[in-house]
DNA sequence: ACAATAGTTGAATAATTATTCAACCGTTGA
DNA sequence: TCAACGGTTGAATAATTATTCAACTATTGT
């Protein structure tokens, strides 16, 4: 009941004071956490893994995957409007290609946690 | 309708093939996807960025982020799996740190590409 | 032994979201 | 001009998941 504020209980006031003082920018938080959750499908990490092959037609794509075109092109959106890829018109053929270096970066910080893990 | 297989219609078939044996396991995009997941709410990035300044009771997370315990165990839960944090009992209290270094790099590298943006 | 505090947990609810389906747009070649 | 192909889109569905609520465990101080 007075759950919510888990008022003042146990809470070490001086810690928290400080936490709260170099916490970062509330949006800035936010915006990283809309970021990482673009990577948190595995449709998407499929699509940026083919991608940081070599650019691609959506065609190629689903062919990679084995999903229809529909599907992959829902998310193709979702990582253009993350600016993790880019696109360009060629004929009746989309090429889609990675727009930022930073996702192979992020991508080797993953692996890197993942293996940290197996140990 | 015979959109499922994307039949060999625009497929750029030497492409495709050169992706696919150059595209890393399955199970470790999908394993990374799953990581990225656990980054990819607020609520968890906000607990990750609380204990980047310092480790903290359970109590000191829901003051910080000015929510109730249950909803911040439970999320703290996920991330303990993630192997992310960990947990250290201290009387009736549960300290929370980070367990991992690359925490840290995987925030520099989402914040880097979300400044990258802004330009 | 007991009350109080810190934290965890399972079920329920509400919200988010991935995929499918069907219809659509734009470009090309006949 | 029109049929065919590559791709996009909106609505519907199904699945996932964050938060709340209530009940629970464990530890401490009296």
């Amino acid at each position: 009941m007075k759950d919510l504020l888990c008022e003042e209980n146990c809470v070490h006031e001086n810690i928290v004071e400080k936490v709260k003082e170099k916490l970062p920018d509330e949006n800035l938080i936010y915006d990283l956490a809309e970021l990482f959750k673009v990577f948190g499908d595995s449709t998407r990490t499929k699509i940026l893994s083919c991608l940081e092959v070599s650019p691609l037609c959506v065609c190629d794509i689903c062919e990679c995957l084995n999903m229809n075109k529909s599907a992959i092109s829902h998310q193709l959106r979702i990582l253009r409007q993350a600016k993790l890829v880019k696109a360009r018109k060629s004929g009746k053929e989309v090429i889609y290609s990675l727009d930022d270096e930073h996702v192979s970066k992020i991508f080797e910080c993953g692996i890197s946690h993942l293996l940290e893990g197996k140990k």
